[in-house]
DNA sequence: GTCTATAACGTGATAGAC
DNA sequence: GTCTATCACGTTATAGAC
């Protein structure tokens, strides 16, 4: 465990893992060269291969926990029993914007990534009940019974609030562009959007 | 001109482009064969490299194609001069949603190949301009001028209505998982927004 | 213009020395 | 465990016959 490190903690399988996840993240699988991995480790090529037999799996891998993390993200939240819904929409507007200034690239990644579904992750997580069986959305359908919100369906809902929070970063350059953003300016933009998001969303406190 | 047709219009020239098209929307240019676009073409593969002489020269034609045809649709609406924004908004929720009932594919094809940005199309296209200086963006800021919306800068404004239209389409993997919806029922479902999301964004009429 | 055959190259993976 | 050298394969692109 204590080995002489690099610059950060981490044996050689763990660093490999942080580089592959770095550049799989950022080209997608199919645009991503094992040698790219490689580099970014500082390590050898054939490492790769002897840590994770191949390209796929180590892909596999690093999909599955990225998909995992963002899920539980907002498990966390949907779940909370003691908090409204208004509490809820803004924890999660907060928390979301805050992990995705830090990886502005995992919404791009995981949509691209599920449109090609070769290995059926999708199929494997079980990320229909984990929301549509949360806490939030019974307390949306609460909401919806005495009146409170006009829209039955709480998967419009669910939709409205993922969009406007992670759409902004899916199109951050096309955004950047409309506006001459500088990356510091964008990171101001998101900031606002915390206020601006639950404005929105428009739930009277309950 | 007329040639025998198989079974559209249509030189070879440009049924490699409409095949082209077809695959590169769905695959991304990485995860595309320079083969898979001769097979749906019905072609060899040789008149591929004939007509278009490399896979990113074809490529770089559609890319221009389709964010051209995307960013004027947006211009038409955007520049009415004799409608109200609500009404604007409600033409693009409706023009944009049909737009991409038929190609629910393009949102997520523009964003993933500007992040790899190999060539630098988005120098190019005059995105900047078309939108900040639309008669819907004048007419946002007189309405913020007489207090009619409560956020001064437009670009939230574009990016909300950009947001709640396209990323469904984006996520629609996971939006289908998550409300157990076929095809028809997500089609419904997109339907069911053009509703929606005017009320959301919430404004009065001027 | 359209095809077949093949060259040229990039990439994932492995053999084998250390 | 880690490296160098190399194989094996898929893919883009082209040469050349028709």
């Amino acid at each position: 465990m204590a080995k002489e490190n690099l610059k950060l903690d981490s044996t050689t399988e763990e660093r490999i893992k942080e580089a592959a996840r770095a550049v799989f993240i950022k080209k997608g699988f199919n645009g991503t060269r094992t040698r790219d991995i490689a580099e970014e480790a500082g390590i050898n090529l054939a490492l790769l291969n002897y840590y994770f037999r191949s390209k796929e799996r180590l892909f596999e891998i690093i999909m599955f926990e990225t998909m995992l993390g963002f899920m539980q993200q907002m498990a966390l939240v949907f779940n909370e029993e003691s908090t409204s819904i208004k509490q809820k929409v803004e924890k999660m507007v907060d928390s979301f914007t805050e992990l995705l200034l830090r990886e502005p690239n995992i919404p791009l990644f995981i949509m691209s990534e599920i449109r090609n579904d070769a290995t059926g992750f999708l199929e494997k997580l079980p990320v229909a009940n984990m929301v549509m069986s949360s806490v939030l959305v019974k307390q949306y359908q609460e909401a919806y019974k005495n009146g409170k919100v006009k829209e039955a369906n709480p998967l419009h809902f669910i939709t409205n609030l993922m969009a406007l929070v992670q759409f902004p970063f899916i199109a951050s350059p096309l955004l950047k562009k409309m506006g001459n953003m500088s990356d510091p300016m964008f990171r101001e933009f998101m900031l606002e959007r915390k206020q601006i998001i639950p404005r929105l969303i428009g739930l009277s406190d309950k």
